[in-house]
DNA sequence: CGGGATCCTCGGGGATACTG
DNA sequence: CAGTATCCCCGAGGATCCCG
């Protein structure tokens, strides 16, 4: 599927490029509550279609940010979690989210919080 | 030209948005050294075009990143630096660094590391 | 020197239908 | 429930040529 190139001027490009689709950053922010079926993580994603939260997830399992889990049962259950690579990049994540909050302040930009809340991370 | 969208689930797409184009980081990592002119700029990033590189630093000065100065003379001198926001996010940018290159040790991904020294972040 | 204007390609991503 | 399988569109980004 989607490959990593092997050149990077810097390893910032090869971080966009692998947490740089539509819905990968909003998909690791939810499973940073805990482990997510499918369709819960659909549920949180308003406007993502299946086809995409398929291939996001598998682009990030591939990654190894993510780890799949299925439960032979009827009907099936698929459960998603980060992996610890996947957790470490959380902090990056909160850095970026930060930024962006003072760039929306300075330009007068409305939007919504998911992350509103840091407080989990301020211990 | 590029505009951001107004509804965000999250700061972070945003700033994926600002910062997400191929050469962006790129480009602020170079003016992080200092002021610079347009062909200094086209020769420090091996394979951009001149389009490309026009475009991401008209994106990146309407996102408020990048301060460009024309100089009134012939032959034409255009020279580019950061503003404070566009500094502000360079520690951002430090921590997805680090992240990259804890990624691509663990697996092993040689790569070209323009911020291989994080020296004058330590102060 | 520092662009602008065009044309073109390729793949990210949406819509819809089907399935074990 | 958790996906495949197709079809299709649009826009990011490259190549090339022209300009004050």
């Amino acid at each position: 599927m989607k490959q990593l190139n092997q050149e990077y001027q810097c390893a910032i490009n090869m971080v966009i490029e692998i947490i740089g689709g539509k819905w990968k950053v909003l998909i690791l922010w939810n499973l940073n509550e805990g482990t997510k079926r499918f369709n819960e993580l659909k549920r949180a994603m308003p406007g993502i279609t299946q086809k995409m939260l398929t291939q996001q997830l598998r682009e990030l399992e591939e990654h190894g940010l993510v780890m799949r889990t299925v439960y032979e049962e009827v009907p099936p259950r698929v459960e998603y979690t980060t992996t610890d690579l996947g957790k470490k990049i959380q902090p990056t994540l909160f850095e970026m989210c930060k930024w962006g909050d003072l760039y929306a302040e300075e330009k007068g930009i409305q939007m919504n919080r998911c992350w509103s809340s840091y407080d989990f991370m301020e211990e």
